[in-house]
DNA sequence: TTTGAGCGG
């Protein structure tokens, strides 16, 4: 006699969270619009830019999705990042399910362990779909957590690189709110320096909180020399940034570098 | 919390 609903193995156990997938509407997904942080002059094209995606809501077409061999040399998957460990398959697929684009998704997990690996693929049903939900969510938060979206394009499994676009410059960025996401940060360096390739905001893999601190990347090296100076101290969401060089992690072998 | 890390089958 052994109670047979003992046995629930704990590295599957429910989130910490709630039940994410016995969530009645399906519309928490609803982007949030970043709070009041900072964006000087170009607010405007921004909010521009979400209100039309939001207006085209796109419908799941079954027979345009298989119908279309297309030009299949073009890249449908996005890999996202930052997963913690009870963010399986069901809640991403949750999370875009209602675009009703998803072909697939799939959690990269130690063979050993089973746990996550924090990234995973998501498959789209065409590479439209993956660039409009790439555009829509990456940055914006995920959904019963505290941290953002890491999307990207998945480009080394597929052997072909999204744009490279020749060498970055780096900034250190401490400092920051705990609200602070890559795209605030990226937008604020953006809005005066237009060469902001991106922004990222280092996270605790365990808790997905902020760690206070981020990186700015641009493709022009004298506007990272200019922000470097003219943005320190500058306030992203409630408080100011305090800039620094950033230390280069890699290092390309054979590669000399200024 | 103050110098990350992110590509499978």
């Amino acid at each position: 006699m052994q109670p047979a609903n003992s046995m629930v193995p704990q590295s599957m156990a429910a989130p910490p969270q709630q039940q994410y997938q016995q969530q009645p509407q399906q519309h928490w997904m609803a982007q949030q619009q970043p709070a009041a942080y900072q964006v000087p002059q170009q607010q405007s094209a921004y909010y521009y830019q979400q209100q039309q995606q939001q207006q085209q809501q796109p419908q799941y077409n079954a027979a345009a999705a298989s119908a279309q061999p297309t030009s299949s040399d073009e890249i449908r998957s996005l890999w996202i990042g930052d997963l913690q460990f009870w963010m399986d398959e069901p809640y991403i697929q949750n999370c875009f399910a209602h675009t009703g684009e998803v072909a697939s998704v799939k959690v990269i997990r130690n063979k050993q362990s089973g746990q996550s690996e924090g990234y995973g693929f998501v498959e789209f049903i065409s590479h439209a779909a993956a660039e409009r939900n790439l555009q829509t969510y990456n940055g914006s938060m995920m959904p019963n957590s505290e941290q953002p979206f890491r999307l990207n394009w998945a480009s080394l499994g597929s052997g072909e690189k999204r744009s490279d676009n020749g060498p970055e410059y780096t900034i250190f960025v401490g400092d920051l709110a705990a609200d602070v996401t890559d795209y605030m940060l990226q937008e604020t360096f953006r809005a005066n320096y237009p060469s902001v390739k991106g922004a990222k905001v280092v996270t605790d893999r365990v808790t997905g909180r902020t760690k206070g601190y981020g990186f700015v990347k641009f493709a022009d090296e004298s506007e990272q020399l200019h922000a470097m100076t003219e943005m320190n101290g500058k306030f992203c969401s409630t408080r100011p940034m305090r800039i620094g060089h950033a230390a280069n992690k890699k290092s390309v072998p054979g590669q000399v570098q200024g």
